[in-house]
RNA sequence: GGGCCUCUAGCUCAGUUGGUUAGAGCAACGGACUUUUAAUCCGUGGGUCGUCGGUUCGAAUCCGACGGGGCCUACCA
């Protein structure tokens, strides 16, 4: 232990971290633990492609130069074999034998090469007697050195483990690498879908003096500079509309949005948020953009509408996406015809009897629960809920012919909201008194109720065409996708 | 926020009714091995049993507090 770096010789270290400590010094010694650079002539992809089917014990008499991090170590006296993967999770065989690469070699090797380093071979590609696709060495480099031992490869990780070690996951899980992966087709599916119907994607802030365009309880902060208290934002919203004031008439972002509340299976504080608007376009053309952003991500990147998810089961995404009214599918769910005019008090009987306990001034609030309770267990596939209560939405336009609710849907799929969208509230005078009544509604003490935003109403005074808006939750879609839960589709979830 | 469960070696896990020095596999260390595929064989080391406190002759084990994690529940998407 003589030679262990300054920084870790006060700390007591664990033997096998000591025992590669040792291995790092003596490698710089000899040249470096960690090269700046190294004669790379081939990938292990592209070597594996070019010799797909070799047969047993085949010497090709190409030459390369490849590296990738050591998963399985098999030395034996003369002849030692190595498993070497690469980033996207593929393996070649490295062999280093005593006739090949010479005694100083194969001893450095035995000697200094431990499990999860990075190592470069430079060598001819071969099969060996059983057929493996090799690298047959005359040299080998130390690419770099780890430290830390690779968890072993033969049980699975444990939950808590995987996520505070996503970059461990990463090395040893092939599905945590194909999640990734998918991820990022899904986004670029996405995009696609929009740039060929002339959207154009922008960024709005996500540090905002006031949050907006959603119920929810804010993450706040607090500027130095402009000695002011910020909010993350909880929604793109306000902004967006404002970009359509300005004409931007098609116009999307897909970004981060933070809430201060509980986390679970389907929700996490910082989520993917994938926010939409049409200039004269309303709440139908919304649900066919949606419904089409959704097909194509599942057919673009996994090559099928009716998806195949972690358990065993299918989510059948094709279609077309029934729409339910949410009126009318809650009176026929509890037999009992339940219309914008129906009283709070009447809805709490409804409610007493099926024991929902809930105390709330709105009547679109008993709705809503009254709808989760009877109408939302029964949905499978995926559906579009139509026609909300008017008072719990306070950015939506009124129903062009049906009194007391607003054009608004959410679509479930797998029996969890995955997207809404609206025929947008553009008339100021309106949108005013709708926050007027969120303003009385946070004084009897909801936390998550609207503040009055005088730059957003300045900006719908100057005229915003009649316009649909759409939201879509990224990780959910993935989760519909996969299957997963919420904290397998995010690559970092926050941990404590 | 409320309820239940859980934390043992680098990783995955055993550990009986409270009883000697806390075990296994992989990983590590020493040795053997020129065709292995989770290589094999022989040998060795590695633990503040989450933390602190309590009960007891004796605590990984029982009790309490705190911390991490999970599930259910409530709020939200």
């Amino acid at each position: 232990m003589s030679k262990v770096g300054e920084e870790y010789e006060e700390i007591d270290l664990p033997e096998q971290i000591a025992v590669r400590m040792d291995k790092r010094e003596r490698l710089n010694a000899l040249g470096s633990a960690y090269p700046v650079t190294l004669p790379i002539t081939h990938t292990i992809e592209a070597t594996k492609a070019k010799y797909p089917n070799l047969e047993q014990d085949i010497a090709t008499g190409d030459q390369v130069g490849l590296a990738g991090r050591i998963m399985f170590l098999r030395n034996t006296g003369k002849l030692c074999f190595a498993t070497l993967q690469s980033g996207s999770g593929e393996r070649i065989q490295a062999m280093i034998s005593l006739d090949k690469a010479g005694q100083e070699q194969l001893d450095s090797w035995k000697d200094l090469v431990d499990l999860g380093d990075h190592v470069f071979v430079e060598g001819e590609v071969i099969t060996s007697k059983r057929g493996e696709l090799s690298v047959l060495a005359t040299k080998w480099l130390m690419a770099a050195k780890t430290l830390r031992p690779l968890p072993n490869l033969h049980n699975e990780l444990g939950e808590e483990f995987r996520v505070r070690h996503r970059y461990i996951d990463l090395i040893v899980r092939d599905r945590a690498r194909e999640v990734v992966k998918i991820r990022a087709g899904v986004m670029q599916s996405i995009r696609n879908t929009f740039a060929k119907q002339a959207f154009i994607e922008v960024e709005t802030p996500m540090l905002q003096v006031m949050h907006g365009g959603a119920s929810a309880r804010p993450f706040k902060t607090h500027s130095n500079a402009f000695d002011t208290d910020l909010y993350l934002r909880i929604a793109p919203e306000l902004f967006l509309k404002r970009a359509v004031v300005g004409g931007l008439e098609r116009v999307f972002e897909i970004n981060r949005n933070f809430r201060n509340e509980g986390a679970d299976r389907t929700h996490s504080p910082e989520f993917a948020m994938l926010e939409a608007y049409e200039a004269y376009g309303d709440y139908h053309t919304m649900m066919d953009l949606t419904q089409a952003l959704i097909q194509n991500a599942a057919s673009d990147v996994l090559g099928t509408q009716v998806v195949q998810l972690e358990d065993g089961t299918v989510n059948d995404l094709s279609g077309t996406w029934p729409r339910v009214s949410m009126y009318e599918s809650l009176s026929e769910a509890c037999g009992v015809t339940v219309t914008p005019e129906t009283s709070v008090a009447e809805l709490k009987k409804l409610a007493d009897t099926v024991g929902i306990e809930i105390d709330h001034p709105l009547h679109g609030k008993y709705v809503e629960e009254l709808w989760e309770h009877f109408v939302k267990p029964g949905l499978t596939g995926p559906a579009f809920v139509i026609d909300f209560p008017v008072d719990t939405s306070p950015l939506t336009r009124d129903h062009r012919s049906k009194a007391g609710v607003v054009e608004k849907w959410d679509l479930y799929i797998m029996g969890y909201e995955q997207a809404t969208g609206y025929s947008e509230l553009v008339d100021p005078v309106v949108q005013r008194e709708r926050f007027v009544a969120q303003m009385q509604l946070a004084a009897t003490g909801d936390p998550e109720a609207m503040k009055l935003d005088e730059e957003f109403l300045k900006a719908l005074e100057f005229g915003m065409p009649p316009s649909g808006g759409l939201g879509l939750g990224i990780d959910r879609l993935l989760m519909s996708l996969t299957g997963l839960g919420i904290r397998e589709t995010i690559l970092f979830p926050l941990v404590k």
